[in-house]
DNA sequence: TTGTGCGGCGAAGAGTGG
DNA sequence: CCACTCTTCGCCGCACAA
């Protein structure tokens, strides 16, 4: 199947969703593990506001839905087919302890000329210095991706791999060309276009290819710091999930939990 | 020390114009 | 049909936060 069916099928622009309106967690950070059973993605839609715009979707108004869940969530194959299988060709079970469980990597003493340990890949045999490096590895054999995209369903092992999917949905293109009019989702888009037809070859540092531009996914704006990024949202989206963070972030800060008492109070009453 | 966020690299497929 | 550009994604290195 043509790897780009997974993403352009669902008819993404005509999906609607207020995306602003969604919480983090079911933004870009969303966390459902498949083994658990259960469709991962929204089951209560909301109806739809409004059409959403053709490509690229107008700042104020991308209002998006998710297109229907695609069949009951299995586990996702590598459209590639790069890796997922064992060392004798068998697929991974699915119940494979590798994210976040033991580590089962072969630690080689000595397996760098520097004398540090190579954490080897009983899989693929591919080593690494860290065992961090290949606990993360690890995840690429596995067949349950831990993070699902609301729209589509298309699952990632990895946050930002997810996040930057998800602007293919949104239309946020924060790498714009200074020469023309287009706009990229990725840096490196943005890299080969100057290249190619304007024949501007980007030379950047590592550390400067590495400065944080601040995206604002509700609209795709950017900003160059945090300050700005911020000052951006509370003018422009004042409910802004990132804020609303980082305000809960700054009361817990402010004031911290009292300490537990043995005999709590009663709970009162929710509020109607 | 480990997990996570981010960006880069490279590959594959789609889209488009000659 | 072919060449070129664009789009998308898997995976890895680095930096930083927890």
């Amino acid at each position: 199947m043509p790897r780009a069916f997974l993403v352009k099928k669902p008819c993404v622009a005509t999906a609607k969703r207020n995306w602003s309106e969604l919480p983090d967690e079911q933004r870009a950070e969303i966390y459902v593990p498949i083994c658990l059973g259960g469709c991962p993605l929204r089951r209560d839609p909301e109806p739809a506001v409004g059409e959403a715009p053709a490509s690229p979707v107008s700042p104020l108004d991308m209002t998006l839905t998710p297109p229907a869940p695609r069949a009951p969530h299995g586990p996702f194959l590598h459209p590639k087919g790069k890796v997922p299988s064992g060392p004798m060709g068998a697929p991974i079970p699915l119940g494979i302890p590798i994210p976040g469980g033991v580590p089962v990597g072969v630690p080689i003493p000595g397996g760098v000329p520097g004398g540090t340990e190579l954490f080897s890949c009983p899989v693929c045999q591919k080593s690494f210095g860290f065992q961090r490096m290949l606990n993360r590895h690890l995840k690429c054999h596995s067949e349950v991706k831990r993070h699902l995209c609301p729209y589509c369903g298309k699952g990632f092992n990895d946050t930002f791999d997810l996040k930057r999917h998800v602007r293919t949905h949104t239309g946020v293109r924060p790498y714009k060309c200074s020469l023309c009019e287009k706009a990229f989702t990725q840096r490196c888009s943005l890299e080969s276009h100057l290249k190619k037809i304007h024949g501007v070859a980007q030379r950047y540092a590592y550390k400067e290819r590495r400065a944080k531009l601040y995206v604002c996914e509700e609209c795709g704006g950017t900003a160059d710091s945090q300050d700005a990024h911020l000052a951006h949202l509370r003018q422009r989206h004042p409910h802004s999930p990132l804020l609303a963070k980082l305000a809960r972030k700054a009361a817990a800060a402010a004031a911290p939990p009292p300490p537990r008492l043995a005999n709590p109070a009663p709970r009162l009453a929710p509020p109607p």
